[in-house]
Formats: structure tokens, C-alpha cells, sequence
DNA sequence: GACTATTTATAAGA
DNA sequence: CTCTTATAAATAGTC
């Protein structure tokens, strides 16, 4: 990894005022100490955050959904096609169930989450070791990478039955109606974030300078693993 | 914008032999077509949307959940401190709930879904215009005119047309508007989706699998308290 | 998976 | 928040 000149890496909102450059500066992976500092990398990341991920979901197609829940609370979220829908299908993935028919068992238990954590736990865990065998193994080289082992697991359509609402009598008509324009909404929603990102993206200044560079290890931080840690499915990424 | 050398736009996995560099290339915003590349691209892009949730969480100590359902189906998160923290955060942020469920105490099921529909129509309609006339009036399209005039990113609606968000008088002139309008659309989805998953819930036996339902039981989980009872909701993404 | 050349994303500062 | 600058990171195309 290419450090910057003079190889500092300062915490965000910690500016020593020594020989510092205007622009970007290399950043520990860790909080951000300084609430002002800290307020403003959250505004900042958290768009870019978004942005990701309405570009993967036009770049791939795929469905993506993003929330982040401000250390006060406020929630901001983004979606594609909506937060719901990539929610629901979350939720509904039967990659961490058992056979089908023990479904309907799990839900009326109540214990699904219990089986997704456990699942979520194990790949987890299984992350982590790898990602400290990476850290050993990265001594000054660019040798980041290790065996993407993931991905596990069906990738059929997780059972997702989205015969819902197609229920014997009742609301029927009006819960149609109400989804059909659900779904407009969805599209016109959708289509106003895709311009509304392009416009983001096209009206930003872009620069032009070419830094030689490693990929950093961002993945010291302790933080990482607080509470039940971060735990998914898939958490194989960054290695 | 800054635009590489020969102010070239590619397609990703779209190369024409021309003099390319090695490095990075600029592309349009829009579907990947090759198949391969778009696999790789979701890959790729997939492990640095995960990066950027993780590192929000750790600079700013909020809470992140990322999920992205892949074309195939296959469902991928990140969350921390776990993705169902998150998305609990977010099921169960109901200040949207309150004018609503005022509404539903004061009317009965019949007269509710009605009026709602109207309301929410309404809505519809005038923002449907508002975007109808955007488009009719896009005129010049200034810097996009050498793109091949991809979409908006919908694959569905096509003819998202470039340009109406271009200032025609009267229209969204600003990427702030753009954004306050963008917001109040999700807004009122939010609205229909949760006035969708009442009703589905007044007039369906839980016999039935359904993703909302499931949505409700977790919504309805009694271990969710999370003191404040009413998280402020924030829809101002990007901001 | 790994390598480069570039484009992007952003930390600071104004 | 907005705009600018300088630079750290992400990543498209390639092997």
C-alpha cells in the first residue's frame, strides 16, 4: 500500500495541525471522535452509501435496500424497488430454513430470526477467521484477497410466495387496487431516485489525480464486532 | 464533471477496441448487458456497498443493514450490529403509522380503504402529471447528448426520458427539489404499504404464508420496545 | 483472483 | 448545508 507522503493517518476530526495537505487524508478505521466531524462524515457517507446502492441496482439489476439508523435514531433509508420489497425478500429467504414444510412451524414459533442468527452467527464466525488470517498473512504485500468461500446455499428464489394477495374473497379488489398502485408508486419512486442520483453524480466535481495506491486493511477495528457483531449470511466480502 | 481525456463514456463490458487505457474507464449509468460482467460487476460492487456500510457504522457508530437480492434470487446482507436489528429499527419506525391509525379509529374498515385509496390517488395523479409535463417538456439535453440515452434505470418504464428534470418553468429545478419530491413519493408509499399490510391483516386468516404478515408478527413483537416509541423518520436520503 | 489506470468518494477547509 | 481541493478508495477492463 502506497501511503501518503508522510504516511500519516489521522483519526477524522483529529487534525494535528502539522504539515497536513488540504485534500482527503488517510483515516483510521474507528469512530470519529469529534461530534461536529463525526455529524458530517455520517451526512456525507451515508449518501454515498445510497449512491452505491442505486448504482449496483441499475448496474445488475439486482435489488438493493440500505438503512442506516443515525446514532440518534433517525432512520433514513433508501431502496430499489422499494425498502419493503428487498425487506420482505430478506425476510422471507428460506436459504437459512429447513425443508419447506417445516415453514409454516417456524413462523408460528416465532423462531425464525433465532434460525437466521444462528446461520448469520456460523458465517460469521467463519468470516472473522478468515479475515484474521488475511491480517496475518498481509504483512506490507497487497495480499487482501483470500478464498471467497460463500455464497453458499441455494439461490433459488427463497419460497417467496408473492400469491399474498391472492386471497379467496374479502378485500380482494380493493387490496388490488391498492397494490397496483402500490407498485406505481414504486416505479415513479424509482425512477425519480435513478435521476435524482444521476444528478448527483453528474453535477459533482470529479477530479483527475492518479495517487498509486494499495488497498488499505480497513478491517481493524474492534468496533466491527460489537454487540452480535456483523453478522450476514454472506460475510465474505472485503477479503 | 471532469470527464477522462477523450471525454469517452463506455458501457461497462461494452468495449470497442479503440484506444482504451488499462485502468478504469467511465461508464453510463445503466444496465450492465454482459452477462459476465455484470456478474463480476455485482460481485465487486456488491463487496464495496458492504465496505460502505461497515465503515458508516464504525465512523459514525449508527446502525447499517445493506441487503441486495441478486437477479437470480439469491439474497446477500450485511447489518450491523446484525441485519435484523436494523430492519426491526426500521419496521417498527411508525410515525408514519400515527396519522393513519388515527384515521383507522376514526372510521371503519370500509370507509377507510376508500377514502385512503382517493387521498392516495390523488396524490398519484398530481405527481404523475407533474412528471408527464416534465417530460414533454425536456427540450435540449445539454450534457447527456452524446450517452446513447439510456433510461432513467427502470427497466420497466423505459422512456424515462433525459431532461425533464431540466427547469421547464414551474418544474423541479433543483436537485432539492427533486430530492423533497422524491421524498414526499416515498412518503406516501410508505403509507399505502402499511395501510396494504392492515388491511391485509383485518380481512385475511394467518393461514396463509405471507412476507407482510411476517412483517406485521415481527412489527407486533413485544420485544421491540425501543424507548422512544416514535423514532423520528427520516426520509431525506442523500441529504 | 490479481493488476493498473482511472474514476469516484471524501476529509478538510473556506 | 455548499463549494473547493487534494488525495484516499473503489473499480472497469484485462490477464
Amino acid at each position: 500500500m502506497v501511503k501518503s507522503p508522510d504516511n500519516k493517518i489521522t483519526d477524522i476530526g483529529t487534525t494535528n495541525g502539522k504539515k497536513e495537505s488540504k485534500g482527503r487524508r488517510r483515516v483510521e478505521i474507528k469512530r470519529v471522535e469529534d461530534k461536529n466531524k463525526r455529524h458530517v462524515t455520517f451526512s456525507k457517507r451515508k449518501r454515498g452509501l445510497f449512491n452505491k446502492a442505486a448504482e449496483l441496482s441499475v448496474f445488475t439489476g439486482a435489488e438493493t435496500v440500505a438503512i442506516v439508523v443515525s446514532s440518534n435514531g433517525k432512520v433514513f433509508c433508501f431502496g430499489s424497488p422499494s425498502p419493503d420489497t428487498v425487506i420482505k425478500r430478506y425476510l422471507s429467504d428460506n436459504t437459512f430454513l429447513l425443508p419447506a414444510g417445516q415453514l409454516d412451524n417456524h413462523l408460528q414459533n416465532n423462531n425464525i430470526h433465532h434460525s437466521i442468527n444462528k446461520k448469520q452467527i456460523k458465517d460469521y464466525v467463519e468470516a472473522s477467521t478468515r479475515l484474521k488470517e488475511a491480517k496475518v498473512l498481509k504483512g506490507g504485500k497487497k495480499n487482501y484477497s483470500n478464498n471467497n468461500g460463500g455464497d453458499g446455499g441455494d439461490g433459488g428464489d427463497g419460497g417467496c410466495s408473492y400469491g399474498w394477495w391472492e386471497r379467496p374473497i374479502g378485500m380482494m379488489t380493493s387490496l388490488e387496487e391498492l397494490e397496483e398502485y402500490r407498485d406505481a408508486l414504486y416505479k415513479l419512486k424509482h425512477n425519480v431516485e435513478v435521476r435524482t442520483n444521476q444528478m448527483i453524480r453528474e453535477t459533482s466535481p470529479s477530479t483527475h489525480f492518479s495517487p498509486l495506491m494499495f488497498m488499505d486493511d480497513i478491517w481493524n477495528s474492534p468496533e466491527l464486532s460489537h454487540g452480535q457483531g456483523c453478522m450476514a449470511p454472506e460475510f465474505n466480502f472485503f477479503i
